[in-house]
DNA sequence: CGTCGGTTGTTGCAAATGCAACAAAGTTCG
DNA sequence: CGAACTTTGTTGCATTTGCAACAACCGACG
């Protein structure tokens, strides 16, 4: 059966330290990144679906968060519609980079890419999706206590 | 342009979270998974070796080994060729543990694979493989210092 | 031989990560 | 309504993670 966990584990960890890397010279610290874009691209997300889209834990995205509002990049407001929920949003600061964030980013994606005909790129990124949709259920279910057996 | 990054950060800190929650019954902390499973297909590693096909920083690595040690799960040989070298096995205990991992790993890539013919299980895995070789070489070059322009 | 660049491994910080356990607000349904 | 369950977010703790900086060894080349 062909493996496709090692690479993509190999592959995930070197693009996120490339950036982790880069990132330094704008002050974010590891990861942090990550939770800017999204917010980004979705202003007035809340944390939970904000952890959900990123697969990562929700206190790994609490603090994260916590830490980009202390150092200005984005900011908490509560939502109208329900008292639990906190709406997130870039600030001006925050806003200055991303377009850097997007660069690096274009630019890691075009070197993983290379090598490949447009329909290449096409097939594995929609692979890749079917892949996320696949494994985003047992995610879920595993972080929620339930057990798979093998 | 077609976009990797995303679903592979994703998937890969799935599969990742997943695996650390199930192994935390074999009494496995966080990514210990991946240097055991190594060791026991390449008896004899070592550590630099070992984080370069991991993608992980070799202090991580380092830290990681030295915690497996001490835990009775793998042991570490001076090697008899080079001083500096350290040469890593698995003791006993540790290969009873290899089974299980390599079991759930297994279970992990099905599902990710669900809904995939063969042939585009092979096809995945190739373009996985091409886009590993793609990046490392940055990896390589971001980690030893040099910058990158974009 | 000896020094000098590359390899391999290690500690010292500082920080992220995530499981438990909790709190508070919302929702469902008798 | 109101109790039970779910959603959303938070702290406490233990751990991993990784950049700097170092030390020891190797190998090549004058």
């Amino acid at each position: 059966m062909a493996e496709i966990l090692r690479p993509i584990g190999a592959v995930a960890r070197a693009l996120d330290g490339i950036s982790n890397i880069e990132f330094k010279e704008l002050e974010l610290n590891r990861g942090q990144y990550l939770y800017l874009v999204r917010v980004a691209e979705s202003p007035g997300i809340i944390l939970e679906r904000l952890a959900t889209l990123l697969k990562v834990d929700k206190t790994t995205a609490a603090r994260a968060i916590q830490k980009l509002e202390k150092n200005g990049i984005l900011e908490r407001r509560p939502s109208p519609t329900d008292k639990k929920q906190k709406q997130l949003f870039l600030t001006a600061k925050g806003a200055t980079l991303y377009p850097t964030i997007q660069r690096e980013n274009a630019y890691s994606n075009q070197v993983a890419l290379q090598g490949f005909s447009t329909a290449e790129r096409e097939q594995l990124a929609r692979y890749l999706n079917r892949v996320e949709a696949n494994i985003t259920t047992d995610w879920l279910a595993v972080k929620h206590g339930q057990h798979r057996h093998y």
